[in-house]
DNA sequence: TTTCTCGTCCTCTTTACCTCA
DNA sequence: AGTGAGGTAAAGAGGACGAGA
């Protein structure tokens, strides 16, 4: 994707307009300055250098002693790692990892300004943060559906036990009450079930 | 008003790395 | 110690959508 900063064509200089926006303005948040002259006519094939460079502007990847205990690493080992053979995976240390949860507890989407300086914080690139608060959403969602699937779950299974409940006690009263007929009778024997929602869950899907 | 561009989001997928049997 | 399966998280890809020009 999009190496932010690095690859991008667009000049940051707007020609003989001192109102003239060095970028397109498509958002309100966005940051009202930004000096970013960057001109790298980029080959395609020099991506994986390009990478290379951000990976080696505080991204860390785990070892073992990162593990334990979070070390931000600016080693040269980065640099061997990318060889073309594939992108290398970054983990986050404990430090950018609690600093980004700490903001997502705060704000769970992130405005170009706060974007950016959050990943200044962290030694990020804005596209890295964004990406993390994406995935950080869609594991909320995920987690969400899972206990939302638990609530229905329960929901079903204590609807089953009511309406066999009720069946029980239909036949009972069936069998108490042979040979008279009401109209309620009637229609319950023509219908076999109630769908009355038991106690339990009333009120729960209506806040 | 319509069309185009851009930025952001969501969703799904891929990939690297980790853990555990 | 080595290995394969399964899980996790970072990142890629692509489409949808809204806003501004």
């Amino acid at each position: 994707m999009e190496a932010e900063g690095y690859c991008d064509t667009r000049l940051g200089l707007g020609l003989g307009g001192e109102n003239h926006e060095p970028w397109p303005q498509k958002k309100k948040e966005k940051p009202a300055v930004r000096l970013d002259l960057s001109f790298t006519l980029c080959p395609k094939n020099d991506a994986m250098d390009m990478d290379h460079h951000d990976k080696a502007e505080g991204i860390c990847f785990k070892s073992e002693e990162d593990e334990e205990y979070g070390i931000k690493r600016h080693d040269d080992s980065i640099d061997s790692n990318i060889d073309g053979s594939g992108r290398k995976k970054l983990r986050l240390t404990k430090e950018q990892s609690s600093l980004l949860e700490e903001s997502f507890r705060r704000h769970t989407t992130l405005n170009p300004a706060q974007k950016h300086s959050l990943a200044e914080q962290l030694n990020l690139k804005p596209r890295q943060v964004e990406v993390w608060f994406q995935n950080r959403r869609a594991r909320t969602k995920l987690k969400q559906t899972e206990v939302d699937c638990e609530f229905l779950k329960k929901c079903c299974e204590s609807l089953s036990n009511e309406n066999r409940r009720l069946k029980k006690e239909l036949q009972q009263l069936r069998s108490q009450k042979t040979g008279r007929s009401s109209p309620l009778h009637t229609q319950l024997a023509k219908e076999g079930t109630i769908t009355v929602c038991c106690s339990s869950c009333k009120g729960k899907f209506h806040d």
